[in-house]
DNA sequence: ATTATAGTTGAACAACTATTCAATTGTCAA
DNA sequence: TTGACAATTGAATAGTTGTTCAACTATAAT
């Protein structure tokens, strides 16, 4: 076990809680994960797109509209949201329909709203 | 009622589904406040901060120590996590004590874990 | 008082990212 | 096949952000 590596520049006051600690945290691949999935809600561009499509499924023109933004603009932002499994999508001639991949996210949202609200009361 | 306004570069195709997502969104300002919230655990850095305080109460140089940066480097990011109440703290000497704020906070970061993990396994 | 250590802070730099713009693909209708 | 429109894409730009570095404050010990 090393004391006081590369990076770090000074010297462990709590040696026992840093190595408890250690030993509880998740793997680091699945932290950095964790972090790209949050990383996609933080933007509120995204996360107004979210909070639409948990209300109901809607094409790309139709968020351009609802969010007064380009298609392009929308488009860009969908395929993060695709890419990171928060979204599916629908074919249906020309237009393409969204909505929420995982109900996991809608959890997450209206806890994070519930915490918002919370904390802005004090 | 505006359809075609000042950035949306096209027409509305579902006029009614806009209309009836607009009136349910949430204030603009809320889904901003809710997106910085989501921002700060959106860093690989600040998530693994959370994670150990989700563990047990931290001073600088413990977590410096950890995750095996600087102390500087820790600190602006606890600045981040205190001006966001994710984290507080307690000064005892010369030592800053941080924990986690919110017992929300968890609960997030716990269903932000079980969504990769269940994502991940497809 | 002086020294050492915990922690904070501001400026600067490098890396990243959201939006714009222009061009392109794919599908439908005339 | 031609024109119109939904959607995507890549490059470029402007804005944001994480870490480093150096300087600083505050507390404790000698």
């Amino acid at each position: 076990m090393s004391k006081n590596d590369i990076f770090c520049d000074c010297d462990v006051i709590h040696g026992e809680i840093v190595e408890a600690v250690r030993e509880k945290m998740p793997d680091e691949s699945e932290l950095y994960d964790l972090a790209d999935f949050f990383k996609v809600l933080g933007d509120s561009t995204r996360a107004r797109i979210i909070c639409a499509l948990d209300e109901s499924e809607m094409c790309v023109c139709d968020l351009a509209v609802l969010l007064n933004m380009t298609k392009s603009a929308i488009s860009h932002q969908l395929r993060s949201l695709k890419q990171t499994n928060l979204v599916k999508y629908r074919k249906e001639g020309k237009v393409v329909y969204y909505s929420l991949a995982d109900y996991h996210v809608k959890e997450i949202f209206e806890k994070g709203l519930e915490h918002i609200r919370e904390t802005i009361k004090n």
